[in-house]
DNA sequence: CGAGGTAGTGCAATCGATTGCATGATTTAC
DNA sequence: GTAAATCATGCAATCGATTGCACTACCTCG
């Protein structure tokens, strides 16, 4: 017999070799015996016979062993920008609600928004041979995921689209969230509205841009371009920088509408550096809706996604894909409702 | 031959029979080519070649079929009482930050703190053949995951220890934590401080209230038991009714020093509902320093722990465990600095 | 120039579970 | 009562990579 070169083989696991010695028969019966859909080609008795010797001996199935022959591991890979941003472990725990129950683990990995990592990432994940992928954090046009997706592996993404593609996706209402926004702040009296936008390569900035645009036309004024400011990033100093931009742009406006929350928070902390009050000079509004939101003052008034919900959604619409559904059969997009949560930062016009 | 059952065979892979076809050699030719350590048995010319028709043919190894081998899959388990308690994100990133550039890939799993859910999770990351698991979930008394490090899976614990073990842990210096936040009281004239500690069934939670008596002893005054109150679990629900137990006990007391942030936060809150205010009428301090805290009014003195640090050092004594020492070769214990962080939480004496 | 090395490859077993087909036993049908 | 159908189980190939050992050159040295 060759070396055994494995790792810790203290107790070696128990086999279906094993539960075969045990109770007389071949392995293939046991098999069987032990699927749930194959359980019935075998005669009763044996059966249970089996299921005890399997339950008494410890045996646990191996996996990595099913998934070499099967190829379904009953993993599937999440592809997220960075965990520590609040926003995400909601989601996360969203798509475990759906998918642990079923046996599904997942990989999570963390792409910082940087094409490299992500193409790495991908790899990662296709290496461990995941069933499939849920994808937050693609861009607008995204040729590696696409690519992967072309392949055949089951991929939807989550909070973003990627464009001329057939990925399903999950993301939430954009345009109802920031029009109703919009004339929030207009039943308030503001009339000149800036807008700091998200990066235009990623769909959710575009889509709130082009939504804001929308809006304010419909609301019968056309979008003031000069108010419009674009952030890089989806963070804290970029809400900052576009801010200082807006304020030394001498332009004058009352209100300011944000691509996200975190955004919001920056130029808040950037009002606040100026001596300017958040809400009684300027009223400042965001998007998501983030944990800890009602903890920090001003309380920030903000559109509510379904944060639980956009994963749970996304995991069902990811295991239709696993059962065999192809992209044409399952719906290609999927739109969650939004809903406004006036709170604090946001004020009659002065 | 018999029939494929396979999943998404579209595009199917590359392997390193294909590869042989390819060059002309054996399989296992390939496979020495491309293991950076075999690589120097196989003649530089053959080695440059095989490489050569990998890159050009897209191969990519598949470590399910590599797993089943040897028994490694490059994949760790971690585990996490909840990956929405933002202390956890930070770890997170911090273990990935040792394990990802080396290949490792993790699967995160969240136990709610339910032993149920623990042992199905811990089932379903050895199903999986992980190479190790990250704990740091673990109760004071945990036997699964005692079980699992004796059978001889690779653990460490993060955060917490389960006593009556030899698994390695890295947790912080919840001795220095509390002796010095203690100490900021006193020198603010403090004298009457109560301690809402945290369950006891936690290694944190006993520590840190171990340590609160030892404080009080060494600072010159034995600890008021009555001025104790115990949560059992570490949230804001629990710091809020701990609080109120605390008020309607009849103690008069002007400081509370709390086991963490969240059950800190739940106190304040209590407090502010019942107008009493903080820091002027009571301080308050936590423990963790858990991200957002500087953006929650009042700001929260605390106990700096390091959570990115935290993860790598966990991660560090992980990995040598997976290069095969053994529990007997790396130090059990490992103890982390903290930082005392004075914010607004805290005020002299009324 | 032949014995003893050594280096480079190939061979084949192996990891553990799954599954199409073969086989033998039993039942059903006529 | 025998042919045919049905059922339960065994057999063996398979997934893709790894690796101990065998084998064949060629090399070195005396």
């Amino acid at each position: 017999m060759h070396h055994d070169t494995r790792r810790w083989n203290a107790e070696k696991r128990v086999t279906l070799k094993d539960i075969a010695r045990e109770t007389g028969v071949h392995v293939s019966t046991v098999s069987r015996a032990l699927d749930p859909v194959e359980r019935k080609t075998i005669t009763d008795e044996v059966a249970k016979r089996i299921q005890a010797a399997a339950e008494s001996l410890g045996y646990r199935p191996n996996r990595i062993a099913a998934g070499l022959r099967t190829n379904r591991t009953m993993t599937v890979g999440v592809m997220i920008p960075d965990i520590t941003n609040v926003i995400f472990p909601p989601i996360l725990r969203g798509i475990e609600s759906v998918l642990e129950p079923l046996g599904y683990a997942s990989i999570i990995v963390n792409t910082d928004s940087e094409r490299d990592r992500e193409i790495r990432l991908l790899d990662v994940l296709r290496d461990r041979g995941v069933d499939g992928i849920i994808h937050a954090a693609v861009l607008r046009s995204d040729p590696s995921i696409a690519k992967a997706a072309q392949d055949g592996l089951p991929v939807v993404t989550l909070n973003r689209k990627v464009e001329a593609s057939d990925i399903p996706y999950v993301i939430n209402d954009e345009d109802a969230g920031i029009c109703q926004m919009l004339r929030h702040l207009r039943e308030l009296g503001h009339t000149r509205i800036a807008h700091i936008a998200g990066p235009q390569d990623l769909s959710t900035g575009q889509l709130r841009l082009a939504a804001f645009r929308r809006a304010a036309w419909d609301l019968g004024a056309e979008a003031e371009e000069d108010l419009i400011v674009t952030a890089t990033r989806f963070d804290e100093q970029e809400g900052a920088r576009c801010l200082s931009a807006l304020l030394s742009s001498g332009e004058t406006f009352t209100a300011v509408l944000c691509a996200n929350d975190r955004l919001a928070l920056g130029a808040i902390e950037a009002l606040r550096e100026r001596g300017i009050d958040c809400p009684r000079q300027v009223s400042v509004t965001g998007f998501n809706d983030m944990p800890f939101l009602d903890l920090i003052r001003p309380k920030l008034t903000t559109v509510r996604i379904q944060q639980h919900g956009a994963g749970r959604a996304a995991a069902e619409i990811l295991l239709r894909l696993l059962n065999g559904e192809t992209a044409d059969d399952v719906e290609i997009e999927t739109i969650l409702p939004i809903e406004l949560v006036i709170r604090e930062s946001t004020a009659p016009c002065p």
